[in-house]
DNA sequence: CCGCATCCCGATAGATACTG
DNA sequence: CAGTATCTATCGGGATGCGG
C-alpha cells in the first residue's frame, strides 16, 4: 500500500498513536508479544510501573480488543493477560520501534564517545 | 535482527517512544515524509496544531537531529523544515503506523455498522 | 494477588496577545 | 511569516490505603 503525504494519513497515524498513547502501553504490548503473562509478572517485567497504571492501561488495551483478561481460580486469584490476534498485528510495529531504539542508542553512545 | 521479549527491548521501545512522544511529533514527521515544508504550510496541513506547539515540537525534533531548519531570506522571512537522513529512517515506522491506523478505522467502522 | 478509590502534583498543551 | 510570552485548564501518573 502506497502512503501519500496528505491529511488522511496524518489522521491514520494519529489514530494508531491514540491507541498506543500514554507512557506504558507500548511496553505492555511488547512484554506480551511472545507470551501471556500474569499481572504481577508484568509489573516485574516493566520497570517502574505502578499497579494502578498497569491496571488502567491494561483496561484500555482490553477495551480496544488488543489484550484479553483471564481470571484463574487459583488461591489467591491470579489474572493472565494475553495479546489477541488483533493485538498481534501490532507486533511488527513494536519490533520496528525496538530496532530503531537500539540503533538510536548506538548513535547516542557514539556521540558521547566522540566528545 | 531477532527481538526477544526482555527488558532490554522494552527499554529500546521506550527510547523510541520518548522521541516521538507528545501529541504532534509523529504527525509532523509524517507530514515531512515526502517533502520539505514551510512553517505555515505545516500548520495548515496538521489539523488543530497551534503555532506554539508546532514551534516547540519542531525544536525538539531538531535537537534530536530528525529535522533541519532553514531560514530563507525572502520578504517576509520564511522557514523550511525537512527531514534529515536520520529522520528518514523513521519513515518505515510511520508508514506502518498509518497502515495500522487505516485498518483499525475499517475495523471500527465495521463494528458501528454491525450495531 | 489483583485492582479500585482518593488525593495530589507536575507536565502538557490550548487560548490569546504580542514581536521582529 | 514565523515565532515568543503568559496565563490557565487539563491530564497523566505517583503514593497510599482499602477490599474482594
Amino acid at each position: 500500500m502506497k502512503i501519500k503525504c496528505c491529511k488522511t494519513n496524518l489522521l491514520a497515524v494519529q489514530d494508531t498513536m491514540d491507541i498506543l498513547k500514554g507512557r506504558w502501553k507500548v511496553q505492555i504490548i511488547a512484554a506480551l508479544c511472545y507470551d501471556k503473562m500474569r499481572f504481577s509478572d508484568l509489573q516485574k517485567e516493566i520497570e517502574g510501573i505502578s499497579a494502578k497504571m498497569l491496571s488502567s492501561e491494561l483496561k484500555d488495551l482490553e477495551i480496544n480488543q488488543l489484550v484479553t483478561r483471564t481470571v484463574l481460580s487459583t488461591q489467591p486469584i491470579t489474572v493472565e493477560y494475553q495479546l489477541t490476534d488483533y493485538g498481534q498485528t501490532l507486533k511488527k510495529i513494536i519490533e520496528h520501534l525496538a530496532e530503531w531504539g537500539v540503533e538510536h542508542r548506538k548513535k547516542i553512545i557514539g556521540k558521547v564517545i566522540e566528545n
